[in-house]
This record gives structure tokens, C-alpha cells and sequence, in this order.
DNA sequence: TAATCAGGTCACTAGGTCAC
DNA sequence: GTGACCTAGTGACCTGATTA
């Protein structure tokens, strides 16, 4: 369904909802209403009411509707952000790693089943597992792939986290802006909840697999976004509720309000886990991959077994409040407090905005890596992945050599982040990169580095791409679509044989391989999510994964990629251009603060118009809010359909028919 | 009649009280006076009183305001939930849908007549002839067409079932608040409901057949709804009594009480004849399709034969539980056929376009199919099944063919979903199949799975938007209105037609074609509704069907829809290109509605303004759009980051955004 | 050129209102 | 209490841009 549909949604389900992605939307795979929703919402926070459940509701798509805060948290927590778009063809490794994260989500789901309690730190080992057990692929398992990934170290809950959370290196701000933060710790999410588990499913947060892909970054960069919403979260807290308050005003303060109540929530999820710090983080599975990570080596190579560099947001974070500091526990302290001044910093933004500061900053942020003649490399680089990758799985042998790399330190990256503190960063992962890159060295720098280097290594396998087989899910996908040209393997053919990767595919994908492919991931997915929502997160490590970052990596999350990449780095280059187009992003960012802030105010405006007028409008947005009440009861209700439905849901779709489209029309 | 009266209501009949729908209310299509009475009871249940006639009671237009307690529990029964409820538009798909379900009602009411007692089964081939008498279209009878869609298998009465019953999935909370739990057990149905059947009508839920459209789901997937209450049902039992009582508390108690009555009733739709899968496929004919469809290249053909697509339930039902069955016979071929023929037919109207339209018009939207090569094919394999549709509907001869490809396998499409259960799935088809067929495993897997499969094939043939004609109603449309362009006929033409699938449309379709067409399914609504009320339901099997099962499922529902969707969205891409492009004519056609639109914009702008003016708003972008009001602000803030960045430029993309966006606003 | 997405447009519905 | 009417919000679809 869903995916398929969706020709660029790569059989991903939406990270919020669960419904088909429509494709990658603000930093994660979404549908169409949930990036809708996002879009809207962003800038007009004022429009959010607060949760009446603590934020704890769980977003799926019967019942996305009903609490916007919750889905605007739940969006963050996702990783999206406005800076985390970006356009154009996704790479070929984009897409594998979005195949592998699939994978590597089913692997996790199982995993998680087995894992959950483990949490964050078994992972690893897990992924590993269950990816071979998952995919079978040849070289190295897919799993395996998977779990060079993020699989690795990503706990689910960081996974989701991660990807989910922290793709897109969202911006921190966003999640600031909703208090998120909060959420986003709980995003963390999956390591709490999941934990937590109150939900339903530990797994959950399932989503986050999806989300892994983080993309944003251009293909060329996985960038991890690292920054990923957890700074923000952190911030969430604190800034939340004068963030909110600030610009929106009333109705933003109600919104922060409410956002903050629903970090709550969220927070509940990860919180309760988290400790403070790390706490603060969103995500458990980050916190945790952070904290665990914390340790020097632990650290790194989980990471980058996360791929996760893939989770800016971790590194990110981590870096920039962590790094600096040991990483540990402090580190996480630090960490936070990055994410609270990211998250400030995101506030802003969004109250204010400072926009052009911000922009400035980010502007900054970007240009450093531009120049990167990393760039180059980074292409470079991504290529000796994928062949490797390619001739990995063709071979086997996991290429965890290649990446020469570098590291560029992630802490580079990393820290400049910090930067943003702003929420700018986010934007993009690439503007972390850069400012890491340069920046971060700072904080960071030691910490990660260490932990680059393993992430590089990693991040190699990771790549993989290659995987020498292409994961299960592509060699799936290749297998059964047509259209694969034999692969070659190597590199090259990658490109070759492409399988096609096409996001959307459906077609070829899923229609071909795709469906088989999907159809895997997308059960998992499916219940994944449900999971996620309940709570599974955490685990999902696997997104970490993939998300692979690697490929993306470079972009991307770059951040994470970059963590990863340091080493990569050498790669950075690559990430650096992938961070440029963050940075590209980040201004976007920039904008989006810069929006955020304007649609404050345009909000305000037209809310209070509304208001006004209808008053009952007001309501409107309120009105949900109202309904609730009643609802109270209903939400009770609710819930208890959820509940059913949960099984229900499903129902979901119901008709859905929608899509369609025929357009009709004409 | 009533259809037409509502815009949105696309001809349908309130399924609880049968008069003119107004639109897809929590699940089902119902008139304003159900809809605010299931609105302000759900939440105060204590405000309902028992039924003096031990839930007997018929609810009917006049009457509906007699009795508190069956009102509500029809309401229930015919798959409202405050979960089942939907936003947004409608795609294209659905529309197509109803209008294929239209057909095919119509030629059902036909066939009934015939069938009655053969219930299931026999539909397809008389679908096919009544089909034919009714529409008189050129290409296969439009009866043929509706069979084809959904006819085939579907009974009427499954039809509705289908839709109605499950429609959405309702939640089963709902069911449960109800009391309907049981029912939905039953929903189960079916099975036991109607088994219980204490209730008055079995065919009650008739309605059912209105709801066809479960598009709850976001268009995209037409979802099927299927897990529809039915799930809940099950939960109901245990839950109701306690939910209910729970809330409500009192007054639910004893609304728990007529509902479960009321329960009785539904179920005996489906379920009965719903064995669990096929059984549960509520439309013969989908399942034959998939049956047959199953076969490879079968599979494709009917798919967009299906078009029934249309019925993604069906499809996706059926084959999960039928299909794997077995398909009759003939019938089911028969149905295929017809149905295919239908559906490529609609598909036509639609798509149509081929080619050249959607090449164009879709520009868009055809991208894909411009090359594509995968996605090519996809898309091709959408544009074959459209084309065929078409040419079929003009030539008559289906296309089977056409779709070479691939495959899409549907299975692939299909496969996915499972996933999940999730609800979610639904999001549509590709979500649903995705998860499906992922998911699936998972929960459902085993029992689904070999649903999900089956649904993918389904998928497939559903996703037949193609068919070759556009049904004799798209043709109507098409011919009435002005907007098309000259088609080509054939298929390109076809898009360019675009039907005007606008629910509301009755302006386009409604007036003009749809009013035909409508009325006459009015006719058969109405009349069917009243059957169903009375008892005919039971046959509906078609209903339960669907929805059941798959819907059911938990995810079912989602799966169902998915299932059909699968396929469909598989195809929807390609549709969706034919589609868009069509939609791009359907814009216009839109448009045309659109005036509608416009009224109500109009109003809205009016009102709003007066309100507040909203005014506002609309200052601020300048944006024309409405929408854009808020964000006019917002672009310009963007803007200002933009400016701001400079640097950001890079970014370009926002930039460009931003460009665009100043460009646009500005 | 193809793929892919931000954004905008507008069909469409939940919910609120208020005359009956 | 009912239901026609209104509006905010949702999301399907399209447009145009960006990137590979
Ligand atoms: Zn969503
Ligand atoms: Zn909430
Ligand atoms: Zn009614
Ligand atoms: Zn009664």
C-alpha cells in the first residue's frame, strides 16, 4: 500500500503514522499528510494545542488527526525538520541504505523483540544477528549490512531515535519549537519508551527505522543528521515552553504549553530512562548509544556501527554538549546542554528568529564546507563504499577497510553544531558537518574521534552498500525486479544494476523486487510502527543503521555520517559536500527558523484572525482541543478504539482509496 | 436523489438512514442529520435511551429519529467510528470507485435479482450483464465494468458490506461502546453476527454498500477499510460490554445492550459468508480476479482490469481469503474480465490517457512513466492497464495484455503490506501493502499472509484504474463535460477527460454524467439499503468479505484496502500519472467543481473574512491560496532567511524554494 | 533527462452553531 | 434534540525546482 503507492516512498511506511511515505519529506520518510501537517504546523505552532494526554499519545494513521501536538512531536522526534529536505535524485546509495534499513527494521523488530530490554547496548550484537538471520544475505548478511548501518549500535530506540528522531538532523529548533524536546528525548524515544515501553510497542518507534534514511542530505550525503532533534529535545525542556511562548505568543505559549506537556509525555517515554542527560536526549537509543557510546571506544564503533552516524542529532548533540566534555556522563550533560542551547537556539528561531543571525550562522555553518574539497572525495568516497559495498556483498567480504578515512573527525563536525546550538544546525547536517568539521573539533572531537574511527570503520561496513550482496532487501528487490540489470557488483554496477533503487519505485521496486523487498520491510514496518508508536523505538537501531548512513552519510547526516565519517572524511570532503548541501539546508533551516518565526507571527496572526472571527475557530485549532474534552471521555474512547483499533487501525486505511487519484479530474 | 445533493457524498445514500449522503462521515457515508447524531452521541451515550423494540427497529429516513438506540447502533454498524473518520480529498481512485461501484451496484441490483440466492459466486458473470444493460457502454457494459470492479464478487450487499460495514475500521471501540462489539466480532462479522443475526437486518448493514468508498484512507490507498470494526468486534465482545459501560457508563450499558443486538445484525453481513478469507472476500469477483489474476500474467491484467482495483478489499480480501481459495469459476473469470474490461475502461476515462496525455499531462506526473525504465514500467504497466481500460472499454477487448509488465508483480506490490497490522497499512494501498506485506508477518502474517499474497495479486488487478472505458459513468462525465479536451480518445484522451472524479462534483459528474449515473445508483442504493435494512443484508456477504477479513484484521483493514490498493497503487502510479495527468485535466475539472469549491471557498473566504478576516490572511500572501495566506507570511520570512543567507544560497534549494516561493507569492 | 521533493492548491470532513 | 450551515484543518494532487 502505502509504499507502493508511493513511487518515491521506497516502501517506507511514514515515521509518524504509519502509513505509506509518500516519500522523504523534511528529513524522513512521511506520507503526504504528515508532511503536510509538518509544513503547516511549522510555522504555525500557535495552531497546536497541547496534548491532552501528557503527550503521550501515539500517532497512528487512524488517530493522527486527533492530537497535533503530539503528531507535530512525534514528527520531530522523526527527525523532520525544515532543514532536512533536500531535492532532487536520491543516490543509489540512499536508496540501498533505505533498503537495508527496512531490513535491517524487520531485523531490529525481531531483534527487539529479543532486545528490548536490552535497550540501547545490545544492539549491536543483535543487529548483526538478526540482519543475517533477517536478509541471509549472502556476503555479509544483510543484517549484517543492516547493522553497519546504525543497526549496530543503534538501539532501536536510538535507531528510531536516530533516523526517526535525529535524521534529518532536524533541527533541534523544531523540536525546541515543540517542546519536543522532550519528545525527542523520548524520542529517544525509544530507548524509553521502548523502554518505557508503555507503549505498545517497544518497538515502536519502529518507525524510527524507517526514518532511517535519513537522507536529507542528498544522496550523496547520508548525512545522519546527527543533530537531529535530540539537542533538541534537550532544549525542548527548557526552551519549550519560552520558545513557544515567545513568538507564537498565546497561542504559542498554549502551543508550548502543550508542546512541553507533550515532551512530557515523550519524555516519559525516554525520560523515564534517561537520565538527565541523556535525559535529556530525546532518545533513549541515543542516549543510550551516547551514553553507552560514551565510553571512548564503546562509543565510536557502536556509532558507527550505527551508523549511527547517521544520528547527527547523537553526535550532534553528544558532540557538541558530550564531546567536549568526556563524553560520558558529562558528556551527555554537555550534550544536553548542547541540545538546550540548540534547542534555545531553535526557540529562537522559531520565536525569533533571529533569523538572520541564524541564517548568518548558518550561512557560516555551510560555507565551510563547501569547500571541501572533500567534496570530491566524498563522492569518492561514497563510490568505494558502494562498490565495496557492492563487491562485499558480490564478495562478501565487507569492506570495512576501504573507508581510508579519516575522520575528519566527526568531532569537527560534531561540534560546530554546537554552533547552531542553534537550531540552525540542523538544517542541515551539513552545516554541522561543516561546522563540526571545523568547528567541532572542538568539543568533540575528542570523543568522537575515537569514535569515528571506529564508526569509519564502520561506517565501511556500513556502506557496504555494498554489502557485498546487496542486502536481503535488494538483492530482493534486484532479483525480483526486472529491471536490475545483473549487477556487477562492484561498484560500478551498483550504479549498474542498479537495482532501482528508485524511491519510488513502486514501481520497479515494488512492483518488482520492490514488492518482495517491501513486502518485508513493510511488515515490519507495519508493525513496527505500531510498535514505534507504542514505543518500540528504542531498538530500532537499525535505522541507525542504515541509515545508513554511510551512503547518506554523507550528507546527512552528516553528521553522524560524519562522526562516522571522520574517518570517512576523509571522506569529509564528500560530507562536505553533502554538508554543503546541508548547508543548503541548513539555510533552509535558517529559513525554516526564520519561518518558524515569521509564522509566528503570520500565525498569530491569522490564528488570532481566526480567532476572531469564528471564534469558534478558534477553536479550531483549539477546537480539537475542545473536542477533546469531551472526547476526554472520547478520548477515552479513543484510546479504546486505538486500542482496538490498534489492531485496528489498520483500518485504517480504510479506504484510503484516495490515492488515487485519479485524478480524476480531471 | 440524494447523492446528488451532496457533492461530496458521490451519489451515495446515507447508509444509515438512507437518504442522500452528504458525505464519508466516521466511516461511512452518511446524510448531515446521522453524522451530527453519531457526533453527539458517541460522546454521550448516557443521552441514549433502549429500544423499545428490543434494537429492532429499522432506521430510515422518517423514521430515524424515532429511536435513539437503533440509530446508533446502525450507525455502528455500518462502520462508523470516530476513528474511521478521513480528511482531506479524496483520490482519484476512489472516486473511480464509486463510480465503478455505482455501476456495478447498479448491475448488481440487476444481477441480485438473479444471484439473490447465489450470494457470492455467481455475481461476476451477472454482473457482467446487468453491467452491460445498465451502462450500455460500449466496451464492456458498464455493468460489466462495475462487476468488474467489485460487482463481480462483490454482491451488493457486499458491496456494501465491504465498504460500509467495514469500511473504515471503524473502531472497534465504537463497536464496542455500542455494544457492537459483538457485532464486530461478527464482524467479524459476519460470522457470527449474522449467525446471531438477532438483530434485524442482516442485511442492515447494508449500508455497507455506501461505504464502499472506505477511502478513509488518505487516497492514496483506497484501503479497504477492511479491518473495519470487524476487529473491534472481537474486542467488543470482552470490551464492550466493559468500554462501553465504562464511559458512558449508564446510558452506555444499555446503549451497550442494544447495540449488541444491534451487533447481531451486521455481522451477519459479512462474516457469514466471510469465512475467513475468501469467504470473508466479500466480492467474488475480486477474489476470482485475483485468483485468476494470480496467475502471472493474469495477475497484472486483471489487476487493472480490476480496476476494480477499485476494490482493493476485494482484491485484497479475496485473495488473501479467496483467492487462495479458489476462484469459481467462471464467474470470477468472467467478473475479471468484466471487471477488467470495466476497470480499464474507468481506468481510461481516467488514465486514459495514455500516453501522450499523461505524458503530458501528467509532465508531471508522467515523468515517471517517460522513462522509466522501471518506474517506466510501472507506470507503463499503469498506462497499459489505463490504455487497455480505454481501448478495451472502446474496443471492448480488455487489456490484459498491456501491462506487460511486469509485474509489478502485484505480489510484489501486494506482498508488503501485511505489515502490519497495522492499521496503518492502509495508508493505502502501498502502505497497506507494504505492511502487508512486510507486516504481515507479523501479526497476521500467518493468517494473512497467505492473504497478504493473495492481496497482492489482487493488487494488482485492482490497481486497474485502466480499465480500458471509463465506465460508462467516467464516460458520461467525460462526454458531459465541456473541460475535456478533445480527447483522443483513446486513451489519451481518456485523462484528458478526466473525469471529474470530484466526490462533490456532482457539479461535473454529478451534474452532468454523474447525475446519470448517480441517480441511477441512488436508485439501487436506495434500494438496496432498504433491502439491506430488512435483511437482505445477509448475502452481502460481499461485504464481509471485505472487510472483512482483511479488514478485519486488524490491519486488516488496512491490509484489505491495501491489498487492494496494492495493486492498485502499484498501479496507482501509473495511474497516478495517468491520473495526474488527468488530474491536471481532472484540475480543471476540479476546477469546474471547484466552483462548487469555490462557493464554498467563497463562503469560506467570506466567511472567514467576515469572520476576521480571515482576511487577513489572504493579505498576507497574497497568496492567492489560501493556504498560502499564513504562509504568505512565511515565505516572506523566508524570503528574509534566504536574503538573510546570502550565503545560503546554496542552498538553492530552499532558495529556490524560497525563489520559487517569492516568485509564486511575490 | 529522470527522479524526487517543497510548496501550493483545493477537495473534503470533524465539529461547532443555531434556527427549528 | 435535530440537522443545515460554516469553518478550520486535512491531505491528495499538482507545479516547479533541484539534483543525479
Ligand atoms: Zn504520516
Ligand atoms: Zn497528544
Ligand atoms: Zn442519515
Ligand atoms: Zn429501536
Amino acid at each position: 500500500m502505502m509504499n507502493q503507492d508511493n513511487p518515491y516512498a521506497m516502501n517506507q511506511t511514514c515515521k509518524v503514522c504509519g502509513e505509506p511515505a509518500a516519500g522523504f519529506h523534511f528529513g524522513a520518510f512521511t506520507c503526504e499528510g504528515c508532511k503536510s501537517f509538518f509544513g503547516r504546523s511549522y510555522n504555525n505552532l500557535s495552531s497546536i494545542s497541547d496534548c491532552k494526554n501528557n503527550g503521550e499519545c501515539i500517532i497512528n494513521k487512524k488517530n493522527r488527526t486527533a492530537c497535533k501536538a503530539c503528531r507535530l512531536k512525534k514528527c520531530l522526534m522523526v527527525g523532520m525538520s525544515k532543514s532536512g529536505s533536500r531535492y532532487g535524485r536520491r543516490s543509489n546509495w540512499f536508496k540501498i541504505h533505505c533498503l537495508l534499513q527496512e531490513q535491517q527494521q524487520q531485523a531490529v523488530a525481531a531483534m527487539q523483540a529479543h532486545q528490548q530490554a536490552a535497550g540501547g547496548g545490545g544492539l549491536g550484537g543483535a543487529g548483526g544477528g538478526s540482519g543475517g538471520s533477517v536478509n541471509g544475505l549472502k556476503v555479509p548478511p544483510p543484517a549484517a549490512a543492516a547493522a553497519a548501518l546504525g543497526m549496530l549500535g543503534h538501539v532501536p530506540g536510538g535507531y528510531a531515535g536516530l533516523y526517526g528522531a535525529g535524521p534529518p538532523g532536524r533541527s533541534k529548533e523544531e523540536l525546541m519549537m515543540l517542546g519536543l524536546e522532550s519528545a525527542v528525548a523520548s524520542g529517544e524515544y525509544g530507548g524509553v519508551v521502548s523502554g518505557g515501553g508503555s507503549l505498545k510497542h517497544p518497538v515502536v518507534v519502529a518507525s524510527p527505522s524507517v526514518s532511517s534514511p535519513d537522507s536529507h542530505n542528498s544522496d550523496s550525503s547520508v548525512e545522519v543528521s546527527v543533530s537531529r532533534v535530540n539537542p533538541l529535545l534537550h532544549l525542548g525542556g527548557s526552551g519549550n515552553g519560552n520558545g513557544n511562548g515567545a513568538k507564537t505568543v498565546s497561542s504559542s505559549s498554549s502551543s508550548s504549553a502543550e508542546i512541553v506537556s507533550t515532551r512530557a509525555s515523550p519524555a516519559p517515554h525516554l525520560r523515564k530512562d534517561l537520565p538527565p542527560f541523556l535525559p535529556g536526549l530525546p532518545f533513549p537509543g541515543l542516549a543510550s548509544l551516547p551514553t553507552m557510546m560514551a565510553p571512548p571506544p564503546p562509543f565510536l564503533p557502536p556509532s558507527h556501527l550505527l551508523f549511527s552516524g547517521y544520528h547527527p542529532a547523537l553526535y550532534t548533540h553528544s558532540h557538541q554538549g558530550l564531546l567536549p566534555t568526556a563524553a560520558t556522563p558529562e558528556q551527555q550533560q554537555q550534550q544536553q546542554q548542547a541540545a538546550v542551547a540548540a534547542a534555545a537556539a531553535v526557540q529562537h528561531l522559531f520565536n525569533s528568529s533571529n533569523a538572520a543571525q541564524r541564517s548568518n550562522l548558518n550561512n557560516n555553518h555551510i560555507h565551510l564546507l563547501p569547500n571541501g574539497s572533500k567534496n570530491p572525495s566524498d563522492e569518492l568516497t561514497k563510490r568505494f563504499y558502494l562498490d565495496a559495498v557492492l563487491k562485499s556483498q558480490q564478495q562478501s567480504p565487507p569492506p570495512s577497510t576501504k573507508l581510508p578515512k579519516q575522520d575528519y573527525s566527526i568531532s569537527a563536525l560534531v561540534t560546530p553544531n554546537s554552533e547552531s546550538g542553534s537550531r540552525e544546525r540542523i538544517r542541515s547536517r551539513e552545516d554541522l558537518e561543516d561546522n563540526e568539521m571545523n568547528g567541532l573539533a572542538n568539543k568533540d572531537a575528542a570523543i568522537e574521534d575515537s569514535e569515528d574511527d571506529d564508526e569509519e570503520d564502520l561506517v565501511v561496513s556500513m556502506t557496504p552498500p555494498h554489502s557485498p550482496h546487496p542486502p536481503a532487501v535488494l538483492q530482493q528487490q534486484q532479483q525480483q525486479q526486472p529491471h536490475n540489470q545483473p549487477q556487477d557488483d562492484d561498484e560500478e554496477d551498483h550504479q549498474d544494476n542498479p537495482i532501482d533503487l528508485s524511491m519510488k519505485t513502486s514501481a520497479s521496486c515494488r512492483s518488482s523486487a520492490a514488492s518482495s523487498c517491501s513486502t518485508n520491510h513493510e511488515k515490519h514496518e507495519d508493525d513496527e510502527e505500531e510498535m514505534e508508536e507504542e514505543g518500540g523505538g528504542a531498538e530500532h537501531k537499525l535505522t541507525p543503521h542504515a541509515r545508513d548512513d554511510d551512503v547518506d552519510d554523507h550528507d546527512d547526516d552528516d553528521d553522524v555520517e560524519e562522526l562516522q565519517h571522520h574517518q570517512d572524511e576523509g571522506e569529509d570532503k564528500e560530507k562536505e559536500l553533502s554538508v554543503k548541501e546541508e548547508l543548503s539546508d541548513a539555510k533552509d533551516i535558517d529559513k525554516v527558523n526564520i519561518e518558524q518565526s515569521n509564522n509566528n507571527n503570520n500565525n498569530n496572526s491569522i490564528n488570532s484572525n481566526n480567532n476572531n472571527s469564528n471564534s469558534n475557530n478558534n477553536n479550531n485549532s483549539s477546537n480539537p482541543g475542545d473536542n477533546n474534552k469531551e472526547e476526554a471521555s472520547d478520548s477515552i474512547k479513543r484510546k479504546l478504539d486505538d486500542l482496538v483499533d490498534g489492531t485496528k487501525e489498520e483500518n485504517g486505511k480504510r479506504l484510503r482509496l484516495d490515492a488515487l487519484d485519479l485524478t480524476t479530474k480531471i
